[in-house]
RNA sequence: GGGCCUCUAGCUCAACUGGCAGAGCUGCGGACUUUUAAUCCGUAGGUUGCGGGUUCGAGUCCCGCGGGGCCUACCA
């Protein structure tokens, strides 16, 4: 006996001890193929309604997994379902399926296993669409017992074990669907629009894009450390240099920073940039995927969230300058010249903590996020950054001081963001220049990509930018943590 | 990083101030040819996250470690 079998549970030998025995019988308890002629969707969607009762007279295998059985004397029901949630009953009667092949079935059959049965197309008294089968056998043989299902498993035991999760929930099962759905959803949008999706690097040789802490990891071959990226900014905008006027790419960037319900250490994201557009274009483009993206998944624009609440993304959103709602919000006009003893005494009186290192555009944005972010009553587009926190946007063509930046928030967080590009080959140097002088005190900051700025050089269109958190995407969809978006999320082994 | 809470049977949860670790479902044995969380009878199942300590006695109190959650901090 095995050290596992030692260790397992009394339920878990007990399903070990009816494998041996399926197995010594020379029956199979994991055959390399199983003889199905219908799959439990076709079943269901050929027979849509069978009188309580009657039988068909076809004959149709199936296979799926047993969960739910229910023993008497001498007829036995069980209910399949296939991975698709869809479920049929089957009924196994001493008549037709025969004494041993009961006694089998009875001795045998753990929820959770995966079983063919074969038989007659009918329907139950009580008029359920079942198998009256005269046959059956194992499709795989499971080992280990599923939660109770008429109670929630806790959140860690979901995450940690997503195929029993997939199993229990359809709410899980639609999620893995919408996610994809979603990512579909985006894909043909922007192929409509003419955007070629491209693939770049994730393993790069210098960090940027984006300010935030990055993995490292180490390339033998070449002894040298790499990074896994942050952003595919830098190198989306090579791809708009060479020509590729409208690019977009959907991918995981990793940042190695906190983790908590709205920041995962790896995220999904869609980049895209479109040549000969500003960032207003870019903001209304992305209206339009997210709105066709929730037509795709949720069938509407009136999006129903897990706690019932309904969220309408239809129409316009609404659109208001940073400067200008934190000037109406606090009661004062201020703009990037205010002074910094006057907004770290307007922090002060407004309970917004202040950290000394921080850029005076910074402490705007905190008094935006404790002043005005909370009062979005929809999808909410905030236009006009301050300069100093934003050194690949393009300055503002009106006011100085400002870049041409928005940041998109729906139900309280950030989902995207956008830029006028900054296309100067010269300004750009200035500000990477910048950043990379503080890159030595600052691990965020970005060092300075030679090749980036070589290719800039060679003349990059106008353009405008944008990059939405596909995981955030989903919440916004579904009002689900980030965790449940994501079928996977790394968790700490145990 | 800081604070608070939490970890008990396969699953979901109990166990008053320290005093025999329990229930429902699941499982196992039995009855039942129309069940839908069936019903009825019987029954098994535990290193109370891990390691120390206090105590006659620890699931409960103390210390350390680990997992998880919430708040906070950090986060373009």
């Amino acid at each position: 006996m095995s050290q596992e079998h030692d260790d397992a549970s009394e339920q878990q030998k007990i399903r070990l001890e009816k494998r041996e025995r399926i197995l010594a019988e020379g029956r199979e308890a994991y055959p390399v193929t199983v003889p199905v002629t219908h799959s439990i969707d076709e079943v269901r969607s050929q027979y849509p309604e069978v009188p309580a009762g009657e039988t068909t007279g076809d004959e149709v295998t199936v296979a799926g997994r047993v969960l739910f059985v229910r023993n008497t004397g001498k007829l036995c029901f069980a209910s399949l379902r296939s991975g698709t949630g869809t479920a049929v009953q089957a009924m196994l009667s001493l008549d037709r399926v025969g004494e041993e092949a009961l006694a089998a079935w009875k001795q045998d059959i753990d929820l959770g296993d995966q079983v063919w049965v074969h038989g007659e197309v009918g329907a139950s008294r009580r008029g359920e669409l079942s198998i009256f089968v005269d046959q059956w056998g194992f499709a795989a043989k499971s080992l280990r017992p599923l939660p109770v299902a008429h109670k929630d498993m806790n959140e860690e035991t979901r995450v940690r074990q997503r195929y029993v999760d997939l199993i229990m929930r359809p709410e899980a099962r639609k999620m893995a669907r919408d996610r994809i759905g979603a990512l579909s959803s985006l894909r043909s949008s922007l192929s409509q629009r003419d955007f070629l999706e491209v693939e770049t690097p994730i393993l790069q040789t210098l960090q940027g894009g984006a300010s935030a802490k990055p993995f490292t990891t180490h390339m033998n071959a070449y002894n040298m450390d790499l990074f896994l990226r942050i952003a595919p900014e830098l190198f989306l905008k090579r791809c708009v240099v060479g020509g590729i006027e409208r690019v977009f790419e959907i991918n995981r960037n990793f940042r190695n920073e906190g983790a908590d319900s709205t920041h995962s250490p790896e995220f999904g994201m869609l980049e895209f940039y479109q040549a000969y557009a500003d960032y207003r274009d870019g903001a209304a483009t992305t209206r339009e995927l997210i709105q066709e993206a929730a037509q795709a998944v949720c069938g509407t624009l009136q999006v129903e969230h897990v706690d019932g609440s309904i969220h309408d993304l239809s129409g316009e959103w609404d659109s208001i300058s940073l400067y200008g709602s934190v000037s109406a919000a606090v009661g004062r006009e201020i703009s990037p010249q205010t002074p910094r003893a006057e907004l770290e005494q307007l922090c002060d009186s407004h309970g917004v903590d202040v950290n000394p290192d921080w850029l005076d555009g910074r402490l705007v944005e905190e008094l935006l996020e404790s002043l005005v972010t909370p009062n979005f009553t929809g999808p909410t587009f905030v236009f006009d950054y301050p300069v100093d926190t934003s050194p690949l946007v393009r300055d503002h063509r009106e006011t100085d001081g400002l870049v041409e930046k928005w940041d998109l928030y729906v139900d309280g967080f950030e989902l995207a963001t956008g830029y006028s590009e900054l296309v100067d080959p010269v300004v750009q140097r200035e500000r990477l220049v910048e950043q990379a002088s503080r890159a030595a005190v600052d691990d965020e900051a970005m060092p300075l990509d030679e090749d980036f700025l070589a290719a800039l050089e060679h003349g990059m269109p106008p353009s405008a930018g944008v990059g939405m958190g596909i995981d955030r995407l989903l919440m916004a969809l579904t009002g689900l943590g980030i965790r449940e978006t994501i079928l996977f999320p790394l968790v700490k082994p145990l």
